[in-house]
Order: C-alpha cells, then sequence, then structure tokens
DNA sequence: TATTGTTATACTCTATAACTATA
DNA sequence: TATAGTTATAGAGTATAACAATA
C-alpha cells in the first residue's frame, strides 16, 4: 500500500519512461548525424539562431547561460556564425567589456535556417506521421524544453 | 482551397513543430551533457547495452548498423565496455571472422545501466510531472525511435 | 571480390585553465 | 575583486582511409 502504484499516483513506470526518453534521445542524435551534411548548422548554432530571433539580440554570456554551454564554448560558436555573416555583434552602450550579438539581415531570413538538411529530413518524417502522432511530438517538444530548462 | 490546412489534411505546421522538436532536441542534450559525470556511459555504449540485454548477442557489425554508427565507432564502443567487464565476446560458430558480443554477468545488473547519473537527474525530472505528461513522453519516445529507425 | 574487424588519423563540439580589459 | 570575453589546450565521440584475415 505504500508504492506509487498501490497509491495510485501514476500508472507509468518513471524508471522505464526515463529510459526510453534516452534511447530515443540517443538514436535520434545518430540519425539525424548521418542525415546532416557538412556545412551545416549544429545544435547550439540553430538555437542560438533561433533565440536571437525571438528574444532579440544579447550578449554572449546570456546566450551560454541559455543554451547551457560555457562562455568560452559560446564566444566560438559567434565567432563562426559572424564568419557566415549570420549574425553581427555591437559595443554595449553602457558597459565596455560586453557586446550585443544580433541577427543580420541574411541571417533574419528564414530560409537560412530552413535550409537545414537536418529539417528537410525531419519535415518529411514528420509529415509522414498522423496528425495526433504529430500533436503529441510537439506537445512532447515542450516538455522536454520545459524539463531541460527547469 | 490546396494548401493542407484547408484540405483539413493537419492542423498542426509540420515545419514550426519539427523545428520546435529539433530545439527540444538540443537543449536536452545540452542539459544532459551538464548533468553527466565523468566515466559514465555515454548514448552508444548505453543504447548497446540495452539492445544487448533485449535481442541478445549480435556482432559489431549488427550493433553498428542498428545504432547508426559505423563499425570502426562501433569497434572503440564495445573495446570499452569490454575492458569494463560489462560485455563479452565469442568466437562467431561458422564465422572465423565476426565475433558475438553478449552482456557479462556484471552487464545483465540492472544496476549497472540505472546507476547513470543522466537517469538519475531524468527519473527525477520526469517524476515531476503529471501522470498525463509523462504518457505524453512515453508515446513520444516510441514515435521518436520509429522515426530515427526508419 | 566482398565482408568483418582493426589501426591510424582527423574533425566537431565542448570543457578547463590562463589571460586581458573593463566595472 | 568580480565579470565579459579571448586564446590555448585537452577531451569525448565519431568519421574516413588503409589494412589484415576470412568468406
Amino acid at each position: 500500500m505504500c508504492n506509487d502504484a498501490a497509491m495510485g499516483k501514476s500508472n507509468i513506470d518513471i524508471e522505464a519512461a526515463s529510459l526510453e526518453l534516452l534511447l530515443a534521445h540517443g538514436q535520434l542524435s545518430r540519425r539525424l548525424r548521418t542525415e546532416s551534411a557538412t556545412h551545416e548548422l549544429s545544435w547550439t548554432q540553430l538555437a542560438v539562431m533561433a533565440r536571437l530571433a525571438t528574444e532579440g539580440p544579447s550578449t554572449i554570456a546570456d546566450l551560454a547561460r541559455a543554451e547551457m554551454v560555457r562562455p568560452q564554448s559560446m564566444g566560438g560558436t559567434v565567432a563562426f556564425l559572424e564568419e557566415l555573416g549570420l549574425v553581427g555583434r555591437q559595443a554595449h552602450p553602457t558597459d565596455g567589456r560586453q557586446y550585443l550579438v544580433n541577427l543580420t539581415e541574411a541571417g533574419i531570413e528564414t530560409r537560412t535556417i530552413a535550409a537545414s538538411v537536418k529539417r528537410a529530413w525531419l519535415n518529411k518524417a514528420m509529415a509522414a506521421l498522423s496528425p495526433g502522432e504529430q500533436e503529441i511530438l510537439v506537445k512532447a517538444s515542450a516538455l522536454i524544453r520545459s524539463l531541460a530548462g527547469a
């Protein structure tokens, strides 16, 4: 009468469920890698582009915190996107140490992100699912983001 | 009358949905990295352990195909698990080129997998969700695995 | 000739540590 | 002294290429 199942707290085996999610995550990672072309935006690069588009200009330190990488790593990510002309940087108005990173016109072009081969494969794969299944993945995406950000 | 929405094919924006899944996936990857300790099983190592447990002994080439990495990479993965004593290998009964990789007693111990710090964090995070949300993630895991394997 | 597996080497992404400049 | 950012170096995971042994 004292375990979760007996108490009716949940009819799902959390241990099994989290392992399933973990294995699914790993398999998706490897599959996406095989579908990726060279010179394609990486996860973090894509995430930075999306964040700048929705949240507006931000500093390297802020981007690093939001995307859960070290500032040094984010510095490299931003430098790479800068070389591609997708983002630019401006001096911070009040703090001489910081830069404000922003999307350039080229970066704003949705096509730049949409051109991703990763997305092309995933678009196709998701289009083959039923609307109900698609909805599950949309809800799961939101849940995963909230889990990861908590 | 000719676009998907008008035809009632789906009320979900596939482009947006796949980007959401992609961004969620990336964020989960980075979060799990920050939660991971050193000397912990990697994604592929974990996947191989799980596969050997459910599918029985298999060859390196088969494992590589199933987990979508190159045979050379899987060779390294198996060699690593072998050093840890989690898997062993036997000569193939009929083909002298191949080995059959199998879980050792130590590997069979569920605790070996369960000891993962990744899983500990994810268990805790998933336990905090409602049963309905947990169910969504369980269903999404199955969908993602079928997408990745297709 | 094709396939299994190994060895050698390189690439991508990120981490840690040490440094400079500004607050 | 603390923080933003850079530079240098190292690590994990996987890829490609070249090779040996077996089918």
